[in-house]
DNA sequence: GACTATTTGAACAATATAGTCTAAATGTAT
DNA sequence: ATACATTTAGACTATATTGTTCAAATAGTC
């Protein structure tokens, strides 16, 4: 297989198959579509892919990448502390709702039984708590928050995160979610914050 | 069966298939997901209904008629001849856009291979030339269009509108036909309405 | 309770799907 | 042209999904 030479394709595949995916979820949509999408058969695409799983990780996989880009590249220029918890956190909803279109598809509750899905949340999870432990240490720093234990509190908002995703993945009435991030964003931020008393 | 007292839920079922036919199409909507989305057993929904196809069939009725309704009540309004013809076609391109919707979802050229959809699509053709002719003939006696045959010009105006929607049910493109669209609509006034010369 | 209207889970045949295989087409280098 | 590598279309199969049916369970009414 050749693969790694020709990997133009392989990116075309994976960008045109991520918005079918985006829009049918992983369930609905075949490998069919995909092929077709692409004007090719659907051998081709085996020949760049061994499964539709694997696609279906890759996309996963570059969106990561693509948003820890993004988060970093905000967070640089942004360096005020008390901005910082506010702007991850503001990036890091913005790709659970993309996230959440991948995942569900209105009502992929089928999708809890593809434990491949769920490993993915947990690898990034670590991830997570490191990149929040630090913003809130810096913040701290200068006063602005009021923690005790960093990476506990950490570790709390990113469990809160990922409660939100599982319950994007369940939950059918994507507008309830909506509002739970809403609420989460701001119960985070003015929970921590110090009150100017 | 108790089909008709309690219509309310079979309104209930076509409100909520409805919604996830428009989402993901004939082909990809399964009984299972419109049971999920009304909490209730696949088998349930046969109770109201007798197939997939049933509901379906009855959802476009609906919105056939829905569409129906709504052209009247803007028409009666609206009684400036030179407008009429321009707020039938309005409004018509957006039930058209909606159909799409239901067609399409992306790729759905497996509907080619339904046939009772075409059907629907005959059965509405004569009423509609009806109703552009009367429109016509009002706007030429007032002198507005220039036109020599008018159900031929009704005619020719539907199988536009027709050929608009057979291609939004094969194209993949939607932006294509949207352009069309406004294209057509452009084309039809202008080339119709006499020049102010 | 008796009777009717709904709802349901389980079963099943028909269909659709992921993934494999092959042979042909296309490119590419000599 | 010849030889070789890449790419593709289409047929095929084992498996999973899906539309539909039905008898039994449940809720509702008299």
């Amino acid at each position: 297989m050749g693969q790694s030479r020709t990997s133009g394709i392989r990116d075309l595949i994976l960008e045109t198959a991520g918005n079918i995916f985006m829009k049918f979820g992983f369930k609905k949509t075949t490998m069919e579509d995909i092929a077709n999408a692409l004007h090719r058969a659907k051998s081709s695409v085996y020949y760049y892919f061994n499964s539709k799983e694997e696609i279906y990780r890759d996309i996963i996989k570059k969106e990561r990448i693509e948003f820890n880009n993004e988060l970093n590249k905000v967070l640089e220029k942004e360096n005020k502390p008390e901005n910082r918890l506010k702007i991850y956190l503001t990036t890091r909803l913005r790709l659970l709702r993309k996230m959440m279109n991948y995942y569900s598809a209105l009502m992929d509750k089928y999708l809890e039984n593809y434990p491949f899905i769920n490993e993915f949340r947990k690898k990034y999870f670590s991830d997570e708590v490191e990149g929040i432990t630090k913003i809130l240490k810096e913040g701290a720093k200068l006063g602005i928050y009021s923690i005790n234990n960093f990476r506990q509190t950490a570790t709390q908002i990113s469990i809160a995160l990922k409660y939100l995703e599982e319950k994007a993945v369940i939950v059918d009435k994507i507008n309830d979610i909506e509002k739970d991030m809403d609420g989460l964003l701001n119960l985070l931020l003015y929970g921590i914050i110090k009150r100017k008393s």
